[in-house]
DNA sequence: ATAATAATTTAGGTTAGCCTAAATTTAATT
DNA sequence: AATTAAATTTAGGCTAACCTAAATTATTAT
């Protein structure tokens, strides 16, 4: 069994692979993003490296190995269903589920996930529109394009989000913007790079740089 | 916010408190039940007690503050609302319960667990028949008789049971015994204690006295 | 190519929560 | 009341997982 704060590592150093097209992960992107210090990290890394957990070589960063990267996903795959389950069932919002997920992730038993799977009709996207991974750690690899990277006239469905944060969530709520909202680019503005949008076919506004590139769109 | 462990000691006290009609706890008897040498024991009263969770005199056990049963409560509130979730909802056997429930007890969220509370339908047991506090941390006191204690013709329904050991949980299943069960005493032998029952108003079989003593009755 | 800067690791320290062994206090027995 | 036994605490150690500060390695800019 691996330690809560391994499991932090592992499910990290995975979802950062993911964003970074499996390149190596640095210590200072974990330091980052787990809010540890680099010093620390280093001294996880060899830990887990001793558990064959990643291939880890001094100063070069980490890359997940078989083994590692099954508890990465299997940590993962609790994670998404405890988020539908509190969004779907309990009736929580998306902005309110994160935090309450990263406890819920670390409760150790196959028996209750796969029940919960049932329970909920083994759901494939958690509230954010991230992919469940299934009970043999396999992942829909997604093709959703970046809302920043739209031309004018492009429009599509909001199938994911990038940021779990709170604020960031709770302003999308204020705008209307859910999973499968209706989005089209109406205008592009050079200079901040914010862009003006139609959101559900009716209202238009504008959204900064930093709202667009945290929404995925799917094409239509 | 008390650590995971302290959180355990807490509840511990709090039970071992209940069944010893608020005697103090000592030392050995959380050594016992929570598998935590004495001496492991001592340092996290020392602890406890500085928090202002414990009341604690060198030598002379332990009993809560009004803090510390505030926290306790809260902690069994959730044990118990899970264990009800898992059985009613995700339909786990009640023998298979206790272990994910001491983990999930643990996870903190106020909103959650009212969400859940709603969800469940406030739920006044759980499926051990144990009382779920309510969100005040009011616990419906139980007026329950001891089966072992019943003598030759009593009989009344299975309200609750001591032990969570799947081993004995198991034991009941096979029996046919469950919470709500119609139970009549139709002997009792003096030699070991053990006693012959009907069970269901219908089969009639010899249980021990260690399974009869752990077993509790509403009188009908 | 070298110097400056950034990233990373090492060294040494801290705390929680456990352990064993030894010392102390309380309870039980004669 | 004194002795023995049981319960409890103290002392000293260990490990995981963090920290800061210093040393090392890699990268970037001149």
């Amino acid at each position: 069994m691996a330690t809560q704060s391994e499991e932090n590592y592992l499910k990290n150093i995975f979802i950062i692979l993911e964003k970074n097209n499996s390149l190596p992960v640095t210590t200072n992107e974990l330091s980052d993003v787990m809010s540890i210090k680099a010093a620390s990290v280093s001294d996880m890394l060899k830990r887990l490296s001793e558990k064959r957990l990643i291939h880890y070589k001094k100063y070069k960063g980490v890359v997940l190995t078989q083994k590692g990267k099954a508890r990465a996903v299997c940590i993962i795959r609790k994670h998404r269903m405890w988020e539908y389950f509190l969004v779907e069932k309990l009736k929580l919002q998306w902005d309110e589920v994160h935090a309450v997920a990263e406890e819920l992730e670390h409760v150790n038993s196959d028996l209750m996930i796969d029940k919960l799977d049932l329970f909920l009709g083994h759901p494939k996207f958690d509230p954010h529109g991230d992919p469940i991974p299934d009970q043999r750690g396999k992942v829909v690899s997604q093709n959703f394009k970046n809302l920043s990277a739209l031309a004018i006239h492009e429009k599509g469905n909001v199938a994911a989000v990038l940021e779990q944060q709170p604020a960031f969530l709770r302003h999308l709520k204020k705008l209307s913007i859910q999973i499968r909202t209706p989005l089209e680019v109406i205008d592009k503005m050079e200079f901040d790079k914010s862009m003006s949008i139609k959101i559900n076919n009716t209202t238009i506004t504008n959204i900064s740089f930093e709202i667009a590139k945290n929404i995925l769109i799917a094409k239509s």
